[in-house]
DNA sequence: CTGTTAGCGCGTTCAG
DNA sequence: CTGAACGCGCTAACAG
């Protein structure tokens, strides 16, 4: 790697006199702004961002920390943030905490001491399980931290929520009021989450202003989800719909209740949870209530670089990413 | 943030006797050692990383440079990478070239600059198709580079690949002779990636080496892939046997095959690609050519940190990982 | 217009 | 056993 050092010992001038030349400082002749510059184009010099780093005492770095890249949503929220972060030439620090509590905190106590500039977090499953957030706080008194979709409320931090209440009691106001079912299965494998619980309360209400009685059908960490899915349908052959609170087992019942014979959506309606995309593996193609990953990903980022951006500090504050009901082909009501 | 100098006035003694006594050196008595470490650990001091950083010349990052994150395929190896990285207490800057030459030669000039000690990159599609390799060059020479699944041979640097040619030719031979297939339509919508070719190639050479004739359907960047598939088999209802060259058109073919009334897979087989996670979304349980991308993931990275980890240059070597035709449900004989 | 100096935080000589 | 001094590469205040 080319220095400074060594621009200045070939070009018999000071190393200062170079750094200047470099950033067009005006203290700087022309001349010898031209044989800086030159020499520095031929040896491809590049500053090296860790000595700015130390310097400036920003690294330009923002680390991300989720429970899983393998889970479409947080990919996409990946995505999203990555666009934003480098329209603002940011870079990103990704950890995966394996849903582990004590993988969260590691990434956390190692990333905070100078890595990166803030956080964005989704907190794994144990840490809301267990309810710890004595590294949040240990970090946050110095770094901005950014929560997504899994918040935790007794933390003061900005958060990006989903509305998950309001979605869920809006999906299943629809399944009541426009399609007229009656038997409506809630189907989930995150019922222990944070947002397993909203979008379970969101059902709950609907249907108490209905009049109906509920059915939830929780899978957890259930070996064989498919076949308790298949046996539960084959039992209760009077449900009329099916609503999804995680991105999977929207496909697995929509794909049961063929096999138990079902036509799709005259006799049941399916409505899956989570991304776009599942339309594509399913068929028909499954009406989702679409999170909008991407734009949690991109707010979150934008807020987070807001507070990077100040010099005092912001008020935390928590914005809520509204989901939108897409119609395709597993409901009455067509796109 | 608490730094050394702060705890050595606290204590009245040097910086330098701080530094000593937190890295337990032998040069300083217990009771030094014990009263330092005991405000180290009540101030939480944490040595800053960016100044060990700029000391050592090391950062402990490594760069990761995919197409894209929604892919589950490039998520999957993330995943594999991160594990690696993290047992050898690695972190990671991850960009996402989305596809763009121009992306990923920003992206490896700017992280070059001291911000990691090594790259694992899968190139993007336009890098493959413009062959343009003067990033990778100019920045190999001070920074290692690993290549995985999409590689430029060109380029001299460590590469993981996949047994793509063989692969095919072999799941091609399971439905020919195995199962007695006689009309096996390869379906693919990467036929112009290197990788998409390989694949193609072993399915030809397969069919030819059996005097069957070839059908191949190339959906590229279709709009309506799942009605452009339908349409396929409803107009070529002697197909009896699919086998997809990417992680989607698999699914989407097994799901029309049900739609234009065929038993699986006693009419017709069908196997897919890329990962494992398929048989969820999929019913039957979709068989597949399992890419293993995890392990490519690991192996990327123990290749990278072998070059970190010694001195001397080590030889660049090529290893290929070997998928797995994993049979479940779409497919005669069974797991 | 250019150079000297200092300092970011750390680790590591070398002297005492 | 402890401390002073230096340098990693860069920027910036301050002299000249």
């Amino acid at each position: 790697m080319v220095t400074l050092k060594e621009l200045a010992k070939l070009l018999n001038v000071s190393i200062s006199t170079v750094s200047k030349a470099l950033s067009d400082s005006n203290e700087i002749g022309e001349t010898t702004k031209n044989r800086v510059n030159e020499l520095a184009r031929e040896l491809n010099y590049k500053p090296n961002r860790i000595a700015q780093q130390l310097k400036s005492s920003k690294t330009m770095v923002v680390g991300v920390v989720v429970p899983s890249l393998m889970n479409p949503f947080f990919a996409e929220v990946v995505h999203g943030i990555e666009t934003t972060l480098d329209n603002h030439n940011y870079d990103m620090t990704v950890c995966i905490s394996n849903e582990s509590l004590e993988k969260e905190q590691r990434s956390f106590d190692l990333l905070s001491t100078g890595s990166v500039d803030g956080f964005i977090v989704a907190v794994a499953r144990e840490t809301q399980t267990k309810h710890s957030i004595n590294h949040f706080n240990r970090v946050g008194k110095n770094t901005p931290i950014v929560m997504f979709d899994r918040v935790i409320n007794d933390v003061e931090c900005t958060k990006v929520v989903v509305d998950d209440f309001q979605s869920v009691y809006d999906a299943t106001k629809y399944l009541i009021q426009e399609e007229h079912r009656k038997k409506i299965l809630l189907i989930s494998n995150i019922e222990e989450l944070s947002v397993g619980k909203y979008r379970i309360n969101g059902y709950n209400k609907a249907i108490g202003e209905s009049g109906l009685s509920p059915n939830i059908l929780k899978l957890g960490r259930e070996k064989n989800p498919r076949t308790f899915i298949y046996n539960y349908l084959n039992k209760n052959p009077e449900i009329d719909a099916i609503l999804s609170i995680d991105h999977i087992t929207g496909i697995m019942a929509l794909n049961k209740s063929k096999l138990v014979g079902k036509r799709i959506p005259e006799d049941i309606s399916v409505i899956g949870f989570g991304y776009e995309d599942a339309k594509y593996v399913s068929s028909p193609k499954i009406s989702v209530i679409d999170q909008k990953a991407f734009e949690i990903g991109q707010n979150s980022a934008e807020l987070l670089l807001n507070h990077l951006g100040s010099v005092e500090k912001i008020p935390h504050k928590t914005i809520m990413v509204k989901s939108e009901l897409i119609f395709n082909d597993t409901t009455q009501k067509k796109a």
